[in-house]
DNA sequence: TCCTCTTTGCTACCGTAGTAGCATTTCGTG
DNA sequence: CACGAAATGCTACTACGGTAGCAAAGAGGA
């Protein structure tokens, strides 16, 4: 049982790992737990500190100064971990961290992580397709905030929800309000509403207590491929 | 000489590779060339081979089948390296290159790279800090589509176009047409001109032969941070 | 040098998606 | 159960940025 604690069942890839590493890991393992909507690490923590996220959902973001706005860039949930990019080069990361719920994650030294993934080849097979899918996650996102309308990609989030191969996006709006959904695809609560509005008076879609629930996928998919 | 074709002096990172790792790189080692204009690997080329840039400018690139429109990712230069992310997780990676001059690379089987990664220590210390770079890039990239505007954008290229400190960005747009310069800021030629139209006007920047030249890099600063 | 293709420059138009402000409903907590 | 805060919903307005089409200038190849 403690040893699920420390290596969590979602990141099935964890488990990979040969017993050396997974002692070496143990032994600095620390839990920590995240408030509901308290900013993360106003110090230089995540400079010191790797996190394995084991319940609940926090994300990272950035912050336009002048109008508030806010973009999303990941939101980590059961197995993801952060801060990859500290991990890999050391140096300070300016985005900001926020948990959307109460959520729990195991705190391990930054060095000792980054001792394991220059010499434990373990590690590094359950690491590096992780590290592809976050990359792949951020060139995504870019992609679409510049190729697509605000409905398709509201669209497409929705479809994501559904989709359980999608690690990163199944069921991941449950319980998030408008606001952040908006934060997510890159917009305004307003504009979201908007398009739900429409999806619903279409009879696409129906909000049931606090979440959007999806009536007609194929009819969302339609629109996706013809608009 | 032949070890400087091999191991470009831009990425002075490369020379800090042991004698080992550059020996069994260089065995493999195949001279490429990619004339510009040509869209690049429509085989998977990608999954069997990784490149290192010594020479011009080639990008990576999503399109949006329904309104043709582009956005670039990344402008791979000397001393630059894809595909990372094939690299690390080895699926197919659904983006497009081409060259935007006369470009030249150095090709290695992709699966000896992956062993480097895996087993030697010199080579991770030179890579894991430049992936952490175009982590950073991607997420930078996903921030300005969404939080700031076309000009906001386009005055922010232009500063990092002139900071030395900017590996990625500095003397980039050197060369780039003004469509070439919309899709790198996720817009299209006509509004890049439009703004370029109102900064010539107000005497901040000049054409000169094909190439933009700010003449008052302060006023651009100072319209970046009150706007 | 001439010819062609690419790039630049411009006018006009339109729609999406932001801004603002307020009313209503739901949620969470004491 | 009652209260305050957060979330949702709506109307109205605005403008930025994208679409279209064409003319002029520049670059590159024959």
């Amino acid at each position: 049982m403690s040893d699920r604690l420390y290596l969590p069942d979602a990141n099935e890839e964890m488990q990979k790992l040969d017993s050396g590493a997974r002692t070496e890991l143990s032994r600095y393992t620390k839990r920590v737990v995240f408030p509901k909507g308290e900013p993360l690490f106003n110090d230089g923590e995540l400079e010191r500190y790797f996190f394995i996220v084991t319940k609940g959902k926090i994300k990272s973001y950035q912050l336009n100064l002048e109008n508030a706005k806010e973009q999303t860039l990941f939101i980590y949930r059961e197995g993801d971990m952060f801060d990859t990019i500290v991990l890999l080069d050391g140096k300070p990361h300016d985005v900001m961290y926020e948990a959307l719920e109460e959520s729990e994650a195991i705190r391990l030294p930054i060095e000792k992580v980054r001792h394991l993934l220059m010499t434990n080849e373990s590690f590094n097979r359950m690491f590096f397709p992780y590290l592809a899918q976050q990359m792949r996650h951020m060139e995504e996102l870019a992609g679409d905030l510049s190729l697509y309308s605000t409905s398709e990609r509201l669209i497409k989030l929705l479809l994501q929800n559904l989709d359980p191969n999608n690690r990163l996006k199944y069921k991941l709006i449950k319980g998030l309000s408008n606001s952040e959904i908006a934060k997510l695809i890159g917009t305004v609560r307003h504009v979201v509403e908007r398009h739900l509005k429409a999806l619903k008076k279409e009879g696409v879609v129906v909000r049931k207590n606090k979440d959007v629930e999806i009536l007609n996928a194929q009819k969302l998919l339609d629109k996706i491929n013809l608009l």
